[in-house]
DNA sequence: GACACTACGTGAATAGTATTCACAATATGA
DNA sequence: TCATATTGTGAATACTATTCACGTAGTGTC
């Protein structure tokens, strides 16, 4: 039960391992972490680090699930307000802060190859993804007041299958489709803004993700909502 | 005026550097780009590469222009229907394709790190990346049959700079919001197919994307276009 | 035609990177 | 105390980009 002295030391060397490496991915990018560069820092030889992480690969997925859950958490804290509309539109703008306060971990999560060891890893990522997502659909959950949408009887059984995989089959279909294309709306915007090919415009990535946010609140709550939330978090 | 024999020649070894890296970046990705690769299957030493383009960056660069320069060419040659809205959705729907025959490349003209070499030749990518957006553009003006949208003033004011500074100031301020929207919605989803983000959920990209580009359609034109287009390619 | 200049290519050197392995030291549990 | 598992070292391998001194060969000029 207890954690044995080693298991201790152990866990503390990994910990180390990893903060190092996220600090040189918060500041450089994925492609600054070095496993030298660690090594040199904690004061040990390259070779040593392969007893804590298989290879680069294997650290970077573990950094990628730490990404994702600290969005989670970040999304969860922006989502306090009591009118749902309100609490949508902070975790959108929630979303946006996580993604500029470090980049490069978006980008990591978001935009790096998956061919390697993160596809490997998906057992671990997309439950902590998964939790992303759904604070996300709660929060549409609460402020939504339509309940239908023109979409395809394919997809409309896809994206129920998704919602009883993912655990929350009790969200209507119109919904799961909301949280869908809000997620892809929202990420197309700061995956622009983040690569800079918005600056080249002019245009103030602020006031179109404001605005977008606005188009998806109108979308989602045509009217909004009078009666009490029926649902104030994620799981 | 006539290339002098030399100048034919270096522009050979040019073609042929730059045919291998792509080569390398469409079937392995731009971190598969080797300098000493292209050398050894050209039978050069590598630092022969020096003295066609200064570093891997720059010739990164070439490859982020060229690619601009064909997903323009294919937007454009999606864009045959007589119809406007069918022309506009088979441009979106070329948009897609690009993207899904060459992901690598996809990838690196809109989620590479701009820090070094990108950012440096912005005034060789922006003109090539403003030739796609105008096919867009473009397609958009001609059916549309809205004339204005619920935008902020500041917004209204950026856009309207935009649109001057990308040489089309004929166009109205909406057309130019609902590309840029539509641009960045249809990239969400490319993004996040592509990054085998939308695998895990078990929904499909294609129908997702279709969804997408019907819900585009009816804001772009919530009413048919009657009269004939106004306007037919890009410049 | 000889000369000077420029361009091109070579091969070696530098300084990084990840990864593997034989070996030694050390800590743990019996 | 002893056998075992864990951790770390240092060297070796095989890559990567990049620079540089040097030689060769083609180009235009006098």
């Amino acid at each position: 039960m207890h954690p044995t002295r080693r298991e201790r030391y152990r866990q503390q060397t990994i910990d180390e391992i990893k903060a190092i490496a996220m600090k040189q991915l918060v500041e450089s990018g994925e492609a600054a972490v070095s496993l030298n560069g660690i090594a040199k820092e904690m004061a040990m030889s390259p070779g040593a680090l392969y007893r804590y992480f298989d290879n680069r690969d294997d650290l970077l997925a573990d950094l990628v699930v730490d990404a994702y859950n600290d969005l989670a958490e970040h999304l969860q804290a922006a989502a306090t307000a009591s009118d749902p509309t309100e609490r949508l539109r902070a975790v959108a703008q929630g979303y946006r802060e996580w993604a500029l306060h470090s980049p490069n971990t978006y980008r990591l999560i978001f935009e790096s190859v998956s061919g390697s060891g993160l596809t490997l890893a998906a057992d671990r990522v997309v439950p902590a993804a998964r939790r992303s997502m759904n604070v996300f659909l709660h929060a549409i959950a609460a402020a939504a007041t339509i309940t239908d949408l023109p979409v395809d009887d394919t997809l409309r059984d896809e994206l129920t299958r998704w919602g009883n995989r993912a655990e929350h089959p009790e969200l209507p279909v119109a919904v799961l489709y909301l949280g869908l294309t809000t997620w892809t709306r929202l990420h197309g915007l700061l995956s622009l803004e983040i690569g800079n090919h918005l600056a080249a415009t002019g245009i103030s990535a602020d006031l179109l993700y404001g605005t977008e946010i606005d188009t998806l609140m109108r979308t989602i709550a045509p009217e909004p909502v009078l009666q009490a939330p029926l649902d104030s978090g994620a799981s």
